[in-house]
DNA sequence: TGTTAAATTTGAATTAAATTCATATATGAA
DNA sequence: TTCATATATGAATTTAATTCAAATTTAACA
């Protein structure tokens, strides 16, 4: 009666405390979830969640059953992974570049978790900033980029990671803060404050402030936190990722904006070459990015790509 | 795509090492066995067994699942008995009286197991023989039998364990020791060997010999290994279940016989008053006499019950 | 070297289970 | 009260699992 299915949407709907969302994250519906609950909650006639408007708490019964979850899935990875192994020699190697800056923020426990389960696989960070990282693919620097598709992927392959909302930042006290979302024009003549990369690689310029031909100042710092204390301090405005803000927000150093009508949304992938992305460690190292972020960060969505069959 | 059933047919099939008994042992067929393992196979697309005409052997990779399910099975075991303590307090005690000598055999890693399962409960082997254990469960000084159906069962419930076959044995230089079964005819003025308990109680009396109406002589020995001693000193011959003698056969000790056409199967059930029986952890100890001998011992065949729901 | 018995495999038909779709219901905020 | 945002429900549908009825495969044995 129990399945793992049940256990993976019990670990979905523990990190996104809703049932719809955790619905997508599995990709069904939001009533196919909720037909399953009810029927594990049916099996063993016991409440697995106390449900309300703002989402599901789960019960201590829920609970067990969560940690159950958390007890069991990463042992069934791990042996698919050990199947994997008595195919074939795994070893290699497999350098990764970043293309989005906010990326490191979680980097370091997916290279973490990768290394444990790739032990014979030598995993680096390709240092140093790239204007065209994809380039480092077919010049044989790189194995791996992670960060938007390219314009051309001529020879290359990817593996779709997640999305994530791109916020406006502003200080608390700044003349937009009572709209709920701003729009391209609520831009004009704003400071906006930026990583030092080109123009065509921040996401707020190239789709909505270039579309609509909106004059604004531009200003650039290389750290997070940096650019988080010039807003606070009202030298501009600044647009970053939903869970990389979160912090500063929920301390009323700054508040956040949806950009856009329907919300400013980045997605990512793990491009490489098709000889590489073919490697089951390099599929593993998305599902591991898909899985980690999914647990840690707050307001993504996994984009769906059938499973990723290593 | 990997689910828990799969974990526990591949435990079934390590137990039984045919896919057909196996397919029994899960309540399925043969063919829907074949087609569950060959869809876990594709998916991986890896070969889980050597198939051959004696049976299957776990490959390298199947060996691997088969690990994970012995590690994950146990795991989620205890979690569904935990998710029964959050409902209600589970303390309470089980006396248990075995109606079969045999049965001792196997006792010892039941009780083990479920005192580890639960703690709380205080369990006990009521001792001494009875001629009439389920007058127990009325009189209030046992609280489940483990033994064949009584012949009324007013006021008691049971659980169905599992079948076992019982068979003849013989000295090696015996008479009858080149037919493939005997028949009741060939008791016919042979010793035999039994423990002593009454006539009704002994299946090869009560459903076949008395049946036929045949003449015969008979001894009796407390201890298993008594009884191997007498038979193998050609003083008569014995009826035990086909898992007790293993171990004489085979080291040609003595040999054994089916009993009649299509062999003698007795079945095995744990009973108890109705009170008694719905209690979470008398289910349970019912699931763990199937799981432990279905692990120990070779040839039985565990009766259907459905499942027991805790 | 057939023959046979005891296995597993296969493919189509069937059955059962999971999922979706469309809608209803519940909850808390405004 | 109304609205926005959740979850629940039931019937229809789709998908997946299982059975049924052969077809193979394999090794032992005559």
């Amino acid at each position: 009666m129990l399945e793992i299915r049940h256990l993976k949407s019990l670990k979905a709907i523990a990190e996104t405390g809703k049932l719809g969302l955790a619905a997508e994250r599995v990709f069904l519906t939001q009533s196919a979830l909720s037909h399953q609950i009810r029927a594990l909650e049916t099996h063993y006639n016991i409440v697995l969640f106390k449900r309300s408007y703002a989402g599901l708490r789960f019960t201590p019964a829920g609970q067990r059953l969560l940690d159950l979850a958390n007890e069991l899935l990463p042992l069934i990875e791990q042996s698919e992974r050990d199947l994997i192994r008595l195919k074939s020699d795994q070893s290699g190697e497999l350098r990764i570049v970043l293309e989005c800056h906010t990326c490191f923020d979680w980097l370091t426990p997916v290279m973490d978790a990768f290394r444990r389960a790739w032990p014979e696989v030598e995993v680096d960070l390709v240092a140093g900033f790239h204007s065209d990282p994809w380039h480092l693919l077919h010049a044989g620097k790189a194995d791996v980029v992670i960060g938007g598709l390219p314009e051309k992927i001529k020879d290359l392959q990817h593996l779709a990671l997640f999305k994530f909302e791109i916020m406006a930042v502003l200080p608390p006290d700044h003349a937009l803060r009572n709209k709920s979302r701003l729009l391209a024009a609520d831009f004009a003549n704003e400071t906006l404050i930026t990583y030092p990369v080109p123009e065509a690689r921040i996401d707020i310029i190239r789709q909505v402030l270039q579309p609509a031909n909106i004059h604004f100042n531009r200003r650039t710092a290389e750290l997070t936190i940096a650019i988080m204390q010039l807003v606070a301090s009202r030298r501009g405005i600044a647009a970053l990722p939903s869970w990389g803000i979160q912090n500063y927000v929920e301390h009323d150093y700054v508040i956040a904006k949806h950009i856009g009508t329907s919300g400013l949304w980045s997605e990512l992938y793990a491009i490489g070459t098709s000889e590489m992305m073919v490697r089951p460690y390099a599929k593993d190292l998305a599902r591991i990015i898909r899985d980690v972020c999914a647990e840690n960060l707050k307001g993504i969505k996994l984009l769906e790509s059938k499973q990723i069959n290593l």
